[in-house]
This record gives C-alpha cells, sequence and structure tokens, in this order.
DNA sequence: ATTAGCACTCTCGCTACGAGAGTGCTAATT
DNA sequence: AATTAGCACTCTCGTAGCGAGAGTGCTAAT
C-alpha cells in the first residue's frame, strides 16, 4: 500500500489534474500558485511535488519541465478526489428531451445516446445494444423467398431480432412453412435453449432443420458479450492534441473499430459489474497496449441479470473525469428507464 | 476539351503515377530514367513534364521540386491509361471460397465483404446493405410486451426488417394483435405504400394506428438512400503518409462517420449509375472539401431496379487505382450473385 | 527534335544560440 | 521543523545560418 498523502498534496493532485487537462502542458510549481493564488510559496509546492514525483503520482517529461499526472496520478484522483458534478437541469432536459420526442425504437435511441454522449464529452462514445445471455424464444416467422431459400426472423425475449437464410434440403410452400413456425411458436414460447433440446417432435426433416437454426441462433446470441455496438465520434480523438499524429491514434482507433478487442474490452470490466457503477479504466492498466495514452469510462445500463448494455467514452487520459463521468452515469439512467418501459417481456 | 496528349506523355503519365504511388514522393526527371531505363535523356522528360504541367496533369510543389499528378491528372490516368489487372485467380477463390464459407446471412457477408476490401485495398471500405426505393410489404408480426407497449416487425420485399416500439392508445391481447397481423398479412402482401393506402378497413383505432406505423415505416425506408452502413480499415486511413497528422485525416474520417455526409456522397454519384460500372470520384471534384485529398471508388451491386446496395473504398489520391478497381468490381460481382441467389422474392 | 551542360532554386538536416520556464539545492527565516 | 528566498543549472523551442542533394529551366550544340 502507498503512504498516504497529506491533505495539501491532494490539494495540489487535484490542482495540477485539473491545470493539465486545461493547458495540456506540464503544470509548474510557479504557475500553479500563480493560477490559483495559493498562499504557500513556489519553493514548498517544489518540495511536495518532488515527494509525490517520487510516490509516482506524478511525472516529468525531462529534468527542468513542469510535472504531468502519471497513470497512478489520474488513478488516485479519480478514485478519491474528483467530485462528481451533477449535470446542469437545462442540460439534462435537453438531452431527456430528445430521447422523448424520438420514440422511434430502440435502434433510433441507441444511435442518439451515442452521438449525445460523444458531443457531451468530447469524446469517442461506445453503446452496445441490451442483450440477455439468457436467449429465450419469443417468436419465429418462416418466409419463403425462392423455391428452397427460407428467410427465418427469430424474435428473442428482450426484443432483439436474429434473421438469416436457410437453404432447405426441399422445396416447401409457404404455407407449410407458417405452420411449422406456428407449431413452434406455440411449444416454444418462452423457453430457453435447455428446454427446446428437451421437446420431442415428429421425425420431420424440415421441421428439424428449422428447429436447428433456431437453437444455433439462441446459442449464438447467448455467446455474444454484447448486442450490436453503436461508436460515434471517433474524429474527436484525432481532434485532441496527444493523438495530433496518426500514428498515436491508430491504437485506440483500432480498438473500436476491431469488435474482437473492443468486446475484449467490455467484457473484461464492466461485465464482471453491477448496474449503477461507473468504471474508469486509465492508461490500459497494464493489460491493454493499445490504451496507452487512453482512459475508458464504463457503466452498464437496463435491467440487472436481465437485458443490460454498456455505455461509455474513449478518450485521452488528460480528461475532465468529473463532467464526463456524471454524462456517462446521466444517460445510463436514461437508457435503462426507456428499456424497462419498453423492452421487457 | 484539353489538347490530346501524344503517346510518350501517355507513358510519362502513366510511370510518374507508378512511382509516385510506389515512393510517395515527387518524382524528377532523372529518376524516371534511372528508374524504368527510358532510353530518351532526363532534358526531353523535362520538356515533356514542363508541357504537362502546363496543361494541369501534373504539379510541382514548389519551384525545383519533382512532379506530382494533378486531380485532373489522375483523372486522366484513371479515364484513359489504367489497365485492370484481374485479381490473381487463388486470391479469387480465397476470397470467395471465404463468402461460401460463412452462409449465415446477409449481415455477415456485409460485414465480411468490408473487411475483405479493407484489407485488399488497404484503405477504408464502405458497403451498404441492399434497398430497394420501392418498399412492399411482405410480412408484419406484432408482439405485446408489456401493457401497451407493443414490437412492431416489419418485414418487406428482398428481407430488410424493420422493428420500431408501438404504444397503443388501449391495452390489446396478444390474440388480438396476431388477429390484426394476420389480417393485414391477408390484404397487404406484395402491396406497395399507394396500394396499402387506397384499402378500406373498419374503422378501429389500433387497427389503423398500426397501419399508420406501417404506412410510416415503408415511407421512412423508401426515404432512405441506402440501406445500413458498413465500414472497415477507417485506421488504414491514418496509416497513410499524407495523413500523418490527425488533423488532415479529420476532414474524411468524419465523412465516414456522419450518415448524412456519406449518404450524400452515395447518392450524388453511383446512385445514378447502372450496376457494373465503377465510378472513381477524384479529390472530391469540387463539390465536397472533405474529399480533398482523397478517392473513392464506388460501385453498385445487387439486382438492377430492384435490390441494389454500393459497395467501394476510399482512401488518399495516390492509390493503385488498378488493383483497388479490380477488387472493387470482383466483390460487387460475389455480392450480387449473394443477393440475387438468395434474396430475391 | 533531342541532348549535354550549367546556373539557379528550394528542401532538409545539422548546428549554434538565446529566451523562457522550471527544477533542485542551500542557506536564511519563521 | 517547516517554509521560503535566492541562485545556478537544465532542457525545450524557435530562429538563423550553412552545405549537401535533388531537381528545374534555359541555352547552345548535335
Amino acid at each position: 500500500m502507498k503512504r498516504e498523502l497529506t491533505e495539501r498534496q491532494k490539494l495540489l493532485l487535484t490542482l495540477i489534474v485539473h491545470e493539465h487537462t486545461r493547458t495540456t502542458q506540464p503544470v509548474g510549481s510557479k504557475s500553479l500558485v500563480k493560477q490559483y493564488g495559493l498562499n504557500i510559496s513556489s519553493a514548498t509546492i517544489r518540495n511536495e511535488l518532488a515527494i509525490m514525483t517520487e510516490l509516482g503520482y506524478l511525472h516529468q517529461p525531462h529534468t527542468s519541465a513542469g510535472r504531468v499526472p502519471t497513470e497512478e496520478g489520474y488513478r488516485f484522483f479519480v478514485s478519491n478526489l474528483v467530485q462528481q458534478t451533477n449535470l446542469p437541469i437545462n442540460t439534462r432536459n435537453t438531452i431527456s428531451h430528445q430521447f422523448y420526442q424520438s420514440p422511434q425504437g430502440l435502434d433510433q435511441w441507441l444511435r442518439l445516446a451515442a452521438s449525445i454522449l460523444a458531443n457531451q464529452s468530447q469524446a469517442a462514445s461506445i453503446v452496445t445494444a441490451p442483450h440477455t445471455e439468457n436467449a429465450t424464444f419469443k417468436h419465429l416467422e418462416l418466409l419463403s423467398t425462392r423455391a428452397t431459400q427460407v428467410l427465418m426472423v427469430l424474435v428473442l425475449v428482450g426484443g432483439e431480432i436474429r434473421q438469416r437464410i436457410l437453404s432447405l434440403d426441399e422445396t416447401v410452400s409457404q404455407e407449410s412453412l407458417s405452420q411449422i413456425a406456428d407449431r413452434l411458436n406455440d411449444l416454444c414460447q418462452g423457453c430457453n435453449v435447455e428446454q427446446i433440446e428437451k421437446l420431442v417432435f415428429e421425425p420431420s426433416p424440415v421441421l428439424h432443420q428449422v428447429i436447428d437454426a433456431v437453437l444455433e441462433d439462441m446459442r449464438l446470441s447467448a455467446k455474444l458479450v454484447t448486442g450490436e455496438v453503436y461508436l460515434d465520434g471517433l474524429t474527436n480523438v484525432l481532434a485532441e492534441p496527444e493523438f495530433a499524429q496518426s500514428q498515436l491514434a491508430r491504437s485506440p482507433m483500432r480498438l473500436l473499430e476491431e469488435r474482437t478487442l473492443l468486446n475484449d474490452v467490455l467484457s473484461r470490466t464492466v461485465m464482471t459489474e453491477k448496474v449503477g457503477g461507473v468504471q474508469v479504466l486509465i492508461g490500459g492498466e497494464g493489460t491493454w497496449a493499445e490504451l496507452r495514452d487512453c482512459s475508458v469510462i464504463l457503466t452498464r445500463y437496463g435491467i440487472p441479470d436481465q437485458l443490460t448494455g454498456t455505455l461509455g467514452v474513449l478518450g485521452p487520459m488528460r480528461m475532465p473525469y468529473g463532467h464526463t463521468i456524471s454524462t456517462v452515469r446521466f444517460i445510463a439512467g436514461l437508457l435503462s428507464d426507456l428499456v424497462s418501459e419498453n423492452m421487457l417481456e
């Protein structure tokens, strides 16, 4: 365990974080006392900064430069010092107004959430569709397209829709297809994979082909850690001075673009958390090289243990944490309300 | 009309384009003769280059630098000089193999197409889902979720699926909902918006609410210029030397990210073209400032006048046009086959 | 029409240098 | 014992100068 910081050191850390997020530059002792009118001298501050540098909370780019918070420093700040500012009431109203004014459906809401999140935080936003690991059958539709090809539409409890194209072994009329669908809709209503597996059906090749496809889709859905992913504000990342060189922006961009990488981050962090808590991932935490200079702020939303999604932002480590955390939390609350009002079975 | 270029000038333009795409640098007269073993002297080349610069096909970054093709130069090259190299047979096989090995459905195919396109071209890829302007009713499903909330799933001919949440004015049982859906499925099968508008129904508030929603969704779908958009390879753009400064990469990225911008480009270019032709948009063509240093190569795929989508790539103006055009054309062919084999009514 | 030769231009990498900002240390002060 | 004033030192950054290298345009000869 690290030695505890004194109150004055905590204050200084707060001020340095604040000043550095404002100016993008390393912060020196003199400018600190000037900016904030402290009644201690710059020499005293230098002594304190030396200690905190020793402890690993601050970093000097070179011997005669000001200080910059380290990952450690940011972590301490976020854990102990950041104060969550509630968003101003009119901002909150404007945002929720936008949601309730476009009552078009889940897809639109998630898109909107990503857009608002990106704008408010001036960072890249991530929103995943609500999803349940316990795939439950709700409704099946089989639509003949041509010859043996059938469009299969499977609706799961929670509103998730999966479609695929089925190539049957023989040509089947739309009537027969509808009968099969009706049959399954009766029997499988509200069942999960195991329950459907237990059911016994008459030996019809087509019927079994359909059931196999349904089961496969349900298993596939259950295996997904997240629903569809909505991204927005990628260009915000490019605008940040720490990523002025495209080369530096590539890693975080790659992470956002590659589903597998993104899923890895999402699953290993918030998927283990309860709804309500906000997780802050600073500098990759030694696990993700792609996030070297980034912070990711994530939280879950939805109905705990039933239908949950993830949402958050990715930005530079130098980030207005208070404001961003508040924004993420607020939007998560809104989405949770929308989901529980509309999506539950 | 520009004066015609001599054969030798065409050759030189070709070589300059080739050399410049290879080295990223302006190319000079001496290096040309050295690289390609030309049997004319550098002085002769200088005279020719001076003429072509005068004509607007080449550009000098500064007085004593080599030449770089202008937008005009690239356009001439693409229109008259580029030779389409068929992709090597084993590349083609590998690619089509991937498509037929993952027969999961449209969504997967489009994702795969975007991924392959991005990898092959080392640029950003764009793929839009096939779409028809003439929205035609195929199937409707109404699923009660809770109280007055209903999940409406509308399938259009061509396989497009639209979902939304309906807030009914009164509580309706699932049975009644199914009846309404069945009724509409009988009556509206294969109808477009106008035909449905002409139908007369008994005065039931719920029924009319559903019909209104269906019509609105169909109109919405018709108004869209494209289906869903799949992007991939955004980081490829960041890797190009012309976009080494993030600031420079922002414009094209913004264009890809902002649906409205992207739709604008897509609609004003290929949407006016027939399937089969490949359009090359070089440097924004005076219309899109965001594309100043970019080229976009687009083509349509699908079933002409029925179900078509767009696909292509966005990269720096300095691009291996021959290879990229071939790749785009090849993938478009593959997707066209898949669509007509599977998606037609 | 082509080419050799040449003077000229512009970029780029290197070095030098002074201003500015910040540090650490020491000795004096509270 | 904590704080502070003072000072020498360090490092970055912008500017200027300079020479090498690559390329050009022009002229005169082929």
